[in-house]
DNA sequence: CCTGAATCTTGACGTTGGAAAGAGGCAGAA
DNA sequence: TTCTGCCTCTTTCCAACGTCAAGATTCAGG
């Protein structure tokens, strides 16, 4: 019988306690400003207690990138299945899902995407990553499905491309410095319109 | 008259001799490998020395990131004037330095892209910065000089975000994991090449 | 209750970025 | 020239970091 609460357990959930904190603490401080021993200090545990469930910080932050791929993955398929028109609604809404999880969670989105983490390369990550990728092939090409494989490759790394540089630009300041997000979010949905468009003309 | 050489003048050119150190330093360790330490030690000179040319760590970061961005700007330029094809010959040479400039310095191109670096906002980086974005407006622009302002904007977001999409995720290793830099190019040139179409039929 | 393994704490080591104080070297004034 | 003041660099120090080793605590199963 588990002690319910007070203090549960040792820890009990530290792993998953870690990967809380170190998930605010990303968002809070950036990727330069994460510590192991801050991370620690907000799960109530002294410095080292991590290393028991995380062989290193690398480790920890790319358990981080892991999630955050996963939770990629379930915005992007939440916002496809809402959407209506078809294929290529389910392609704009699929990239809407894209940018809105990469707002929300910006420093988490930097760190799935920078080539530190990805140098880790553990098999959780690659597959993570894999399964977003799968995500976005299969939406372009549900909306050119006679096109030829080479086409179809062509068509996935333009939408791809489009829409992980349009956010990625938003994020660091590179588009739009004082626009409203309202007008923000009407140049995302016109890019991915125009996105769109492209990959029906070429690809059809 | 300066001493020609042996150990000129104290050291003379510190700053420089950082700025080289640390690009080097960057681009061999990645963002979250660079230390102060390391670099003054490259420059043949103690830990502290440094702080007199840069006021932090990031102040020396925000300066490489404002010579990439010079550099970024300069080799856009001049793929842009050998290219042929009239305006939309130089949108796509232009598009062509951009993505090489990033593959010949993948560690910079990633600091210059990061919130990190913009977290900085130095009047020098912006200004920077900008310069390369009213490159990459003037491009675009010349292809579709009949277009309102509001689809020159939306076809500048456009443009600037699959170009730096596409190199940004292949740099991350999201695209074309085993593919040959031969097979790189070309799908690259694909892109662009979808991308001037765009330009062109939208706006025109 | 007892024992072994899992979990966490304490303490230490080497490294980092930065501050403070001092030494060395240059330029202009005398 | 010599002197004086400033610029540049070194040395020393500090708190904080990531990681390791050793000890303490707590749980699970016999």
């Amino acid at each position: 019988m588990a002690r319910p609460k007070a203090q549960p357990y040792h820890h009990g959930q530290l792993r998953e306690a870690l990967a809380a904190s170190g998930r605010a603490l990303l968002e809070e401080k950036g990727i330069r400003g994460f510590t192991l021993r801050e991370c620690a200090r907000r799960a109530g545990v002294s410095h080292a207690a991590p290393a028991y469930h995380f062989a290193s910080i690398d480790d920890l932050l790319a358990e981080l990138a892991v999630r955050g791929f996963q939770e990629l993955a379930a915005a992007m398929t939440a916002e496809a299945d809402r959407a209506e028109g078809g294929a290529t609604g389910r392609l704009v809404g699929q990239g809407v899902g894209y940018m809105a999880f990469a707002a929300g969670n910006p420093a988490l989105f930097q760190l799935m995407f920078s080539r530190d983490a990805n140098r880790l390369e553990t098999p959780a990550l690659t597959a993570a990553a894999d399964a977003v990728r799968k995500l976005q092939a299969a939406a372009v090409e549900a909306v050119i499905p006679h096109a030829s494989g080479e086409v179809k490759q062509r068509m996935v790394d333009f939408a791809g491309a489009s829409v992980h540089g349009f956010i990625s630009l938003l994020l660091d300041g590179q588009i739009g410095g004082k626009d409203s997000s309202r007008a923000l979010k009407a140049r995302g949905l016109s890019l991915l319109s125009a996105m769109a468009e492209t990959v029906v003309r070429v690809g059809g």
